[in-house]
DNA sequence: TAGTTTTCTTGATTTGGATCAGTTAGATTT
DNA sequence: AAATCTAACTGATCCAAATCAAGAAAACTA
């Protein structure tokens, strides 16, 4: 009989069907039966930590990536040596997709805490496509709406302000965890202030200064790496947007 | 007998198996019969005149475009009535492709010159692929693309500064144009510096400036719309990247 | 072809955010 | 628990690019 408190490797790998993710993750929308052999395809390696790569630049493609639980940062690497952070991934988002055509990572991923990534060959994945409409439905949906999140970030930082900047990134990320049942109001950033300006285009001294500003006008809280947001009008407010809309509810279509 | 010196709407109307786009568009890797069965559900509708939209923001989406020849600009409307350029796309670019996961265009799309666009109904796009697989794969392969591109331009409005981001615009339009058989050191831009600006995130005095410093550094020559590379491997250097590998030849796989 | 509009260029000034520099407070190690 | 290390905060200064302001040159238009 194991110990009850040591949580075992086992009951990380969750079969998808049983995966809480499902309805956000590719096996949106399938039938079960489908599920189940796209549930057969899943490699579900042992959890990363922090600071492992998932995948890195230049590195031959084989499989796309989920993180199933912690976060993930992707990141091109510069001549100069420094990074630029790409993108900030949390669990049912997926990894790798700019790596079909090329055949090779554009970028790597390395996770920002202890996560759990499902691994899917992608020429399996891409067979199992072929034999089921709605698979390869979802994925064209799945790709469509990465490029959708790209070109709504590059809107962000074609115009806007670093306030704004900040502002969006904070509704967006509030957003993501309360579609993933955590609180919209209070939660842990798994990046550094570093991190969070490589992203944004901003200084880290200036996101430092941002998050302080937030909280001297009782938009939020924070404390190092713990955020509450106390007034979420004001801070969309800030956004200059309609909304925040990227990863929305995907409707089954 | 029709007037020699004009150009007849049917010679426009090439079938996909003639047209000289067809390595760098759909058809790519595709066998004679497949690319006639993609051809028979492309409709080519007559040429739009320089402002006429391709789709608007919020209609529903019902197909993917391809530019055959001219060129459109993306673009997106902010709250405060000012458009946001997110993408310039010359012959043999899709457009559409964020709408596939929201059913709906999350952007504009008009012409910047006459322009002939093939226009290809998703849900039969997305039926031939099921039973074409080779098809299937090039759509993921397009889609992929299109992220890495993305991807790319996140990376440069992320970190450098107004003269990478000119010097990197034109290699990548020089790129591109070598491309599709044009020159790729003395060609006309089709869009105008504000438009430049917006997509770059600078305003259109810095841009112009930057032509004009271009110019007295002796890497190009500049007179209004037309530009001349001079110096194409002193803009390289300015752009402080190994290559503009966006819009890379595609090998088959 | 003169008049109007739009686009582009150039100069002067301002400013938002970067950079530099130093401090503080957790976290990690010993 | 002291020592070390690292991430975050804050202040001072600087600069690249925005903004403001004309003027010039195309491109329409009537």
């Amino acid at each position: 009989m194991s110990d009850p408190n040591v949580i075992s490797f086992d009951k990380i790998k969750v079969a998808c069907k049983n995966c809480s993710l499902s309805t956000l993750c590719l096996p949106m929308g399938l039938a079960p039966e489908d599920v189940d052999r796209l549930d057969a395809i899943v490699k579900r390696n042992r959890p990363l930590q922090r600071g492992d790569h998932v995948f890195r630049t230049d590195e031959n493609f084989r499989s796309l990536y989920v993180v199933k639980t912690g976060s993930v940062k992707t990141y091109s690497q510069c001549p100069d040596g420094s990074e630029q952070v790409v993108g900030f991934h949390l669990p049912g988002e997926i990894l790798g997709l700019d790596a079909i055509q090329t055949n090779r990572h554009g970028c790597s991923a390395r996770v920002l805490e202890t996560s759990a990534i499902c691994e899917l060959p992608f020429d399996r994945l891409e067979d199992l496509a072929g034999s089921i409409p709605s698979l390869q439905h979802q994925m064209f949906r799945l790709l469509s709406k990465e490029i959708g999140q790209d070109t709504e970030m590059l809107a962000l930082l074609g115009k806007s302000t670093a306030e704004e900047r900040l502002a969006s990134f904070l509704m967006s990320l509030s957003g993501r965890f309360k579609r993933r049942g955590f609180s919209a109001t209070d939660f842990f950033l798994s990046m550094s202030r570093q991190e969070i300006g490589s992203y944004l285009g901003l200084a880290l001294e200036t996101v430092s200064r941002l998050f302080t500003r937030f909280q001297d006008e009782g938009l939020l809280k924070v404390e190092r790496k713990h955020v509450q947001i106390l007034d979420m009008d004001g801070l969309q407010a800030l956004t200059n947007h309609q909304a925040t809309c990227s990863d929305q509810a995907q409707a089954p279509s």
